[in-house]
DNA sequence: GTGTTTCTTTAACTTGTGTTATAAATCCAG
DNA sequence: CTGGATTTATAACACAAGTTAAAGAAACAC
């Protein structure tokens, strides 16, 4: 899509914040909303007796808060998993270029189908995988995604994420996450050494991803 | 939110499905996006192998196809569970009105924020809660939604949902579907009769619902 | 009505994933 | 380098939900 000229102008400020911030917090009625530049956060939902869902990994390019663009509020905190660097927009600065450009407009609309089409394939993902393809899904996704931003070497890309982010995100606890990493470890298909995983064979990766199950 | 008054002024055709025809399919490439006047679609998502993820449901008042503003072609097919009437509206004709009136627009970006919730929150459903919280929210959710619209009365509502779809929708079997709603018959918690649920101890099922759990 | 199909219920059995606990790695501050 | 805190690995056991099968019930066509 790449980042639309007028706002690129009126760019205001940027910011660093180190791993295990909050970039946002839930609740908060801010004005600004942050385009993530360097780093990886999370946007998740908490459940009233104090689980975590994930509900989406923000890398860099990706839009933290745009619902303010249309609600009051932040609903989903969002924290950091490492450090962030950033850069921020003014929501009423926004609102008054895209009143000049309408076609800015149907930019947000297009980058909010996206977002949805993403948790409904997370959606799909809970519902109808299971814990073996979730997480083979979860990182040809995040490769795919670095790849598109340039952020990975060949086929090995930065994974700054805990076993229980993980289990989070996919609906599953800390120790199973354990157990089928040790099963792709043990078939030789990734690999993870120092916050780098390698996908070792990508076939059977993507085989895994596909196989019929339940 | 309400319908957009030009958008009244130019609605174009209205027309009647019966129940389990297909109000969109896959990959179709069409021009016309429709909201349903009455009666009930699912949205849903298939594996390769087959399986089917329910993603929402519409009611009355909702729209089908919205997707057809921003992308090319229908990604996830629309199946009717009641005969629908809707009305059509051409999305050339959409745009040019949100050429004259940028409002328009954001009200789509809107509209997208709401979908993009509900599935989040049916993400935090799958991920997080069992069987049995899963429906009760179902149920409540239902009971909001059509009462918001009218079509509810008292703690009684139109119920044509099959198990199937219920356990497509919620990421379980027909069977344990089955299971899941003779505890919440045999609690006298909730009743189906005659395509009619009703609510008979709404304390109970919000308890049911919150109930701190796995 | 009668027969046919589609749903629902129920039971018996299996299994994937959760739970709890502990030990082993790893990371990090000072 | 050392000690403390996180994170990961493993094992043993528990249970929610899946699977299969078969019988009832309901809905539907003729």
């Amino acid at each position: 899509m790449g980042t639309h000229p007028d706002v690129k102008r009126r760019r205001k400020k940027q910011g660093l914040i180190r791993a295990r911030q909050h970039l946002f917090r839930s609740g908060e009625t801010s004005n600004r909303i942050v385009v993530v530049r360097s780093g990886w956060a999370l946007r998740s939902a908490m459940t009233a007796d104090g689980r975590r869902q994930v509900l989406s990994i923000l890398l860099p390019g990706d839009i933290a808060g745009g619902e303010l663009l249309v609600r009051g509020q932040i609903r989903n905190p969002i924290q950091t998993i490492t450090p962030v660097d950033y850069c921020v927009f003014e929501v009423d600065q926004l609102k008054e270029i895209a009143a000049e450009d309408p076609k800015l407009v149907w930019t947000f609309v297009d980058l909010c189908f996206s977002g949805r089409e993403a948790s409904e394939a997370r959606l799909v993902d809970l519902g109808r995988r299971n814990a073996e393809q979730r997480l083979a899904r979860l990182i040809l996704e995040l490769h795919e995604r670095l790849t598109a931003k340039n952020l990975a070497e060949e086929d090995s890309i930065p994974f700054p994420l805990r076993q229980q982010s993980i289990a989070d995100m996919l609906g599953l606890t800390q120790v199973h996450v354990s157990r089928v990493m040790r099963s792709l470890r043990e078939n030789r298909i990734v690999q993870v050494r120092n916050g780098v995983l390698t996908i070792l064979d990508m076939n059977a990766l993507v085989e895994v991803a596909q196989q019929y199950s339940h």
